[in-house]
DNA sequence: CCACGTTTGAAACAGATGTTTATAATCAGG
DNA sequence: CCTGATTATAAACATCTGTTTCAAACGTGG
């Protein structure tokens, strides 16, 4: 649709100047600028900001959704109908979210990115994401089911997210804490340490005990 | 410091704004505006939006340290030396969360905010909090070390961290996963029932079994 | 080599932002 | 009541924002 100089360049800067400060907070001028290519070049390649944004996402969902959604379908046909168990698909997941930024070592971007999708944009971005890319989170979901009947659907619901905050948190706060843990510990931590060290946490509190029934109104 | 009728309408007024669109989606003209206020009010009263800031997540923090403090000071007389069990612990922290906002019905604010402090301020706000507040955090976990003494101590910060992650995550997102919920469970969701099903899914991730040791390098 | 669609470039636009200033109102204490 | 400090108001400030405009440069097919 265009030189790819130009607009790989002004993805390239965007994204990582995204994660560091948000959206709001990084100009169109800081980002062209940095990437070298003139102010206007944005609105002529991208049309606007807001578009911009979703670009950069799209670069990180396109691949991954096609990627997840093909190890899904190798995950299927190898069981052939037999439930597949809920590690494999956590770390079917796991291993997909790992191979897409790998080519660029971008994961810290990447799910800096998914983490600022959720707590700052409000209006558009999640609608986007939502509508363009749920039907893989809607199968994976599907799939998460079958491997834990024991779960009530609204109890799997939350504790998929709870799970989701997990992982999006810590990987996206993971410079801050990067630097908490080498200087107490003296261990410098890599993406691949961390999700070595979630996945028996994430195992454990997907298989964690039914909480108490809820009490009934009428307490403080 | 000031008359507090003004001083509070915008206290009140910019801690939901930020709570619903962050901090430099939000400007001062909306926040005064909305609070009936000068728009030069918040440079005379607070001397600049990150002081704002700062004082919105001062109203929170205080009273919240303080309590805290004070619940871990009954904890730690109660058990006189004694290990305080996880569990407890977990409880009493979730507890004086709980007590905090409930006057004015904002934790779901106080949630909200606390995500933000994460995810977006990247230089002052996550500077302030630290060096303000991060006695508590410290003297927590110290706590949480006695009462896990199975897990190396670098295990136990990254779990503590995924699971401020878990909780952080979810009750900061709770509106659009509310709004999901509602739709698919039919179930209204409460700040409340989100913490009784937090529970045993916090509690098993902790005591989850250690990781596999990390492979060596050298593979893909 | 020329002409035409595509891409860049510098400048300007209109609007919003945080902050400051100078003036008016308010309210207490003598 | 008057005085003096505190608080409120409106206007202006300088700066920054995303977006447009229009002319120049570019590259390519005829």
């Amino acid at each position: 649709m265009a030189q790819p100089d130009t607009v790989t360049r002004i993805l390239d800067t965007a994204e990582v100047l995204f994660a560091e400060r948000g959206f709001a907070e990084t100009s169109l001028r800081t980002i062209t600028s940095k990437a070298k290519v003139n102010l206007a070049a944005v609105n002529y390649h991208f049309g606007s900001k807001k578009s911009l944004i979703q670009a950069v996402f799209a670069r990180y969902l396109d691949p991954f959704t096609e990627r997840f959604h093909r190890a899904l379908d190798e995950l299927e046909h190898a069981y052939g109908g037999k439930v597949i168990p809920l590690e494999v698909l956590l770390e079917t997941m796991a291993r997909t979210v790992l191979e897409v930024p790998a080519e660029r070592n971008s994961l810290k971007v990447f799910m800096k990115l998914l983490g600022l999708a959720y707590s700052q944009a409000q209006g558009h971005l999640r609608r986007y994401i939502q509508e363009e890319y749920g039907s893989v989170f809607t199968r994976f979901t599907e799939l998460v089911r079958q491997a834990t009947p024991e779960l009530p659907d609204h109890e799997r619901f939350w504790r998929l997210h709870f799970m989701l905050g997990t992982v999006i948190f810590t990987l996206s706060g993971l410079d801050a804490l990067r630097d908490i843990a080498e200087k107490d510990y003296g261990e410098h931590v890599t993406v691949r340490d961390l999700i070595r060290r979630l996945r028996p946490v994430v195992v454990s509190a997907m298989q964690a005990p039914l909480p108490e029934p809820a009490l009934q109104a009428g307490q403080a």
